[in-house]
DNA sequence: CATGGGAATGTTACCGCGATCATAAGCGCA
DNA sequence: TGCGCTTATGATCGCGGTAACATTCCCATG
């Protein structure tokens, strides 16, 4: 209770209980045979000191760390708050915990942080994407630990993964777009060439289209700002520049939202002239005057099955090394079923 | 570079480079004097094993720990990550590093996550809000690092605080609506006894419109789900219920603008018919087709001068005790400046 | 009544690193 | 040549716990 400038040790809680540090630490980690009046003593000693133990020290000499470095992009947009939500629930009954490092989408920041956790030893990794410096994919390998890559599966893990096909996420939106028979189709995205997951939605998306020879008729690229704004005013230029569009495709919903705010104000037939789709099905877009439609990327999902993995490996268990979910496409009021 | 069981140490680097296991601390550490070509054989050999040194045991020994916990109540809504921006930018320049724990607004979540993170025994804490379970207090009295409270300010802080007066903001929005001349107001707000600041805010608010005789003459309160969709449903029960009301404020941006999109939509004259208002400064309404007044909470800014108080203390600086930043109001379209 | 065995507790030896002090090597200068 | 001083490197110890083994004690059993 009191303010001390030595932080408390076994020692203190052994010497005011009067029992030895071994018995001390053991009934602190309810390990091994302890009397139940020992037990007490002890407890009551701990609590009464205020006594914290010293998970450094702990760590150390059992070589045993209950963390898991999760290592995202980002916080800033729904997506990765979602994984984590998943992450966390399913840890939440096992004795390990997420430990979250940010990348912004930088392979050498993400090399930094990567390095950084992993020089706390932790139980498990889970980061997002395939796409890894050589150090990473080298460190990755060296720890010896589960190592899981989420979000995405098209490519080769280092271990195992657990995410979507954002190549088919693409493939697919694109088919529903063409059967729908839309025939001017711009996209708008972002400005990252470091997000390989938009990068393949778009590859995809292309790729289908190609096939019934229709190509994209414009697209246009943010960077910064308010995902929103910047949605309406891509929309704004892109409707200006190829006025004859008739459905816009966003890398994400929230430009998405913004272009629908813009179309409806616009007083724009939606989906009847223009049709529009977003992706990643963030709950947002429920008090949308309107639906947009969009894909889920079953981003709670891919938390709770990485940490599932990281979980049962961590126990001994072999798991599956590869889940691969399926998104579903959601039609919303923004594209018509065909 | 290949897959190892038996994690490496110093000593593996030290053998593989032909020195001391100190000396290849001191080269990792840039620390002490080494000659250039022993650095260089250190450096080659720690890179060539794919060393990675290990902070438990770094830690244990130097006693020295280079975290900062930063805990707060959610991840989901815009304003945390925010704060974490802050304080991530600070710390950068620094070696100290921001962990994150989250409490979902619930006291013993906090209790439990912060004797987690003591247990690894930060150089500091950074803690949202000021009111904390009497164990909670306790531990960071004990613990003997500096703690700052963010967000708030209307209490007594264990250590250091960071924030804003959130009943003053509250009071302030008051004074506005007020001498715009709306009066007949609702409030429409969360379902959340735990979340201190909205209620601060909401007491603030009522303190003002009692002064001039005026009441709220409506309320409602969600909880979970989006809330967007959330704030168009609660405008359209009020505005049935209390078709007179002629100003809303909403204890966050997100309803709020979920409430200015169904006005709109109604074709209702906003400011002039019913007045908006929200909290938050939240970017997301940059994108809206109008702007919602609302307040900034100085979320950044709280951040980073959170982390400066840290990152000053644990040089031995001290630093201001208390920092109280100015939220502005901003009047948007939704209300009309007086 | 001696004995085996389990329950409760203690002792010892690290875990991997860094603080500290000791030592060795190089060098200028009288 | 030898002295003292700096620079480079090594040896030792301990951080605060836990694993593994050792010890004590008690009781049921033949």
């Amino acid at each position: 209770m009191t303010q001390q400038n030595r932080s408390l040790t076994l020692r203190d809680v052994s010497e005011a209980s009067g029992v030895s540090e071994m018995t001390v630490s053991r009934v602190l980690r309810n390990r091994g045979d302890v009397s139940p009046a020992t037990r007490e003593k002890v407890l009551s000693a701990a609590k009464e000191l205020g006594y914290v133990p010293n998970k450094i020290a702990g760590a150390l000499a059992s070589q045993r760390v209950n963390l898991v470095a999760v290592i995202i992009p980002s916080l800033s947009n729904m997506v990765f708050p979602e994984v984590l939500s998943g992450i966390s629930q399913v840890l939440e009954d096992t004795e390990l915990q997420p430990v979250v490092g940010v990348t912004d989408y930088l392979p050498e920041k993400e090399e930094k942080v990567l390095y950084e956790m992993l020089s706390w030893r932790p139980s498990g990794v889970i980061i997002a994407g395939l796409e890894h410096t050589e150090a990473s994919r080298a460190m990755l390998n060296a720890s010896g630990i589960p190592v899981v890559e989420i979000m995405d599966t098209d490519g080769e893990p280092v271990d195992a993964m657990v995410g979507i096909s954002h190549r088919r996420a693409g493939r697919e939106m694109a088919a529903a777009i063409l059967k729908a028979g839309y025939k001017k189709i711009a996209f708008l995205g972002t400005k990252m060439p470091l997000d390989h997951r938009a990068r393949k939605r778009f590859e995809g998306f292309t790729e289908v289209l190609a096939k019934s020879g229709v190509e994209v008729v414009d697209r246009e690229f943010y960077s910064g700002g308010s995902a929103l704004a910047k949605g309406r005013e891509m929309t704004q230029a892109v409707l200006e520049r190829s006025p004859d569009v008739d459905f816009i495709y966003y890398s994400n919903d929230m430009i998405g939202a913004g272009g629908l705010l813009y179309l409806l104000e616009k007083g724009i037939d939606v989906p009847g002239q223009i049709g529009l789709a977003g992706f990643n099905g963030v709950e947002l877009l429920q008090g949308l005057p309107r639906q947009l439609a969009t894909m889920d990327a079953c981003r709670r999902e891919i938390g709770i099955k990485a940490a599932e993995i990281i979980a049962a490996r961590t126990e001994g268990k072999d798991k599956d090394t590869t889940v691969t979910l399926a998104p579903t496409i959601s039609f919303g009021d923004t594209l018509r079923d065909a």
